[in-house]
DNA sequence: GCGAGACTATATCGATCGATTGACATTATC
DNA sequence: GATAATGTCAATCGATCGATATAGTCTCGC
């Protein structure tokens, strides 16, 4: 069998491509509040105006649908994280930073991953929320790479800053769980932290910057009271 | 329509009580593990050794069993939390506890909390764990329920610590801030802290005090630093 | 302006879902 | 042991799901 060689490419022209991007604005909010076998491909298409043959084509599938939405948040993600994850790379292969430098850096991790919780002045902060909070119970060869990429960009950075402010190796235990915990600080609010506890229908620049203000406060707390025992 | 006074009660006899008994286990795994969409009836049926029919017979509807696992758990986990809650609640309208003690009924609650993740010699901790994760994204009457219930017994008190350690009126926003990360410390593991970070197969009791352990040290360590301003 | 590729529309397929029917088996009660 | 209540069973209904077949429309290069 021999390949074509001039494949047809979903979404290369002007009307396809505005089709394909709703597609995928559409799919984020409904895997989000739905989730993957809640959301059906028809109110999908309905809602974001399309036909229902068009997700496969677009798409191939719906779970390639799902998949590209996936892969779009976890690039998000990545984008905002690297550049900091890399900083502390290179920091921490240089030496051994100084103790408030090296809070500092674990700080400013927590302060991304708050603001990526609360993306500013985006539409779609509410479905970011629900989807971080449903990648945790959708196993999925997707979100396992998202979990993964999230591990390695988030979690490995601040398990390496903890094991030296605690002098030890970074797959210590007793590292991994403190890491656990801070991150947890801001991953409860992916869940019924805004809505139903706090009232936030909208989320105001300076909201945001109490909850980085606070965790901070957390933050250097704890290292401030535990030392390498 | 005159209502018949002797109504039948699925589960009142023996071989009843068993099925009915059986089917809630199994709902339970499969809920947690695929959801409510996810699980089907068939597949629940099959799994827990009953014909199809036997899921309306005992709960009207699926979505009835789903009610009855919600309350089931809810009601495990408000009977494990509520006697701390109440002796808090004594505690704070005596007066003004010292420091001290109230740093540790914010801990003791945690310890709970804590127990309550990692349910020791539980042979369903990991489904306990993955549906405290799915109620956050699957909201329902019944999870609405639940949310309320951990909300008022777990973080109420907790708010009403803290804002007596701040010096502030309970529904103070940081006190409600604060409440939630320490209370995220130990959600967290709700999440892929078990299982992907963490390479626990077996929780061993040394495990779940390690992980109190870790979260006792933070709590005093934020409310040695954080106090009044 | 015409033909090929990019895109959209209607109708429908097979599978699976939750729920129901109606008959049968078991048990308790007198 | 007869009768009614309780519990179980196979068979099937209508609805909805994801996916497809097929035909039509639009756009751009030549």
């Amino acid at each position: 069998m021999v390949e074509a060689v001039n494949r047809f490419r979903p979404g290369s022209q002007q009307r396809g491509e505005d089709t394909r991007r709703r597609i995928l604005e559409t799919a984020f909010e409904l895997f989000a509040s739905d989730g993957f076998e809640g959301a059906s491909t028809r109110t999908l298409a309905e809602r974001a105006g399309v036909n229902l043959p068009a997700i496969q084509y677009y798409f191939g599938s719906k779970e390639g649908l799902y998949r590209a939405v996936v892969e779009q948040i976890t690039d998000r993600m990545e984008a905002r994280v690297a550049p900091l994850a890399e900083h502390i790379r290179v920091e921490l292969d240089a030496g051994q930073p100084p103790r408030r430098q090296l809070v500092a850096m674990l700080c400013d991790m927590l302060d991304i991953v708050i603001s990526l919780m609360f993306d500013e002045n985006a539409p779609d902060r509410d479905s970011q929320q629900k989807f971080f909070a449903r990648i945790e119970v959708e196993p999925n060869a997707a979100t396992d790479a998202m979990q993964d990429s999230m591990i390695r960009h988030v979690l490995r950075p601040c398990t390496a800053i903890i094991g030296r402010l605690l002098d030890r190796p970074p797959d210590d235990e007793q590292v991994k769980l403190r890491a656990m915990m801070i991150i947890g600080q801001a991953k409860i609010f992916c869940g019924w932290g805004t809505s139903r506890v706090l009232h936030w229908d909208t989320v105001s620049e300076a909201r945001v910057r109490a909850v980085q203000t606070v965790i901070r406060e957390h933050i250097e707390a704890i290292f401030r009271s535990v030392r390498s025992s």
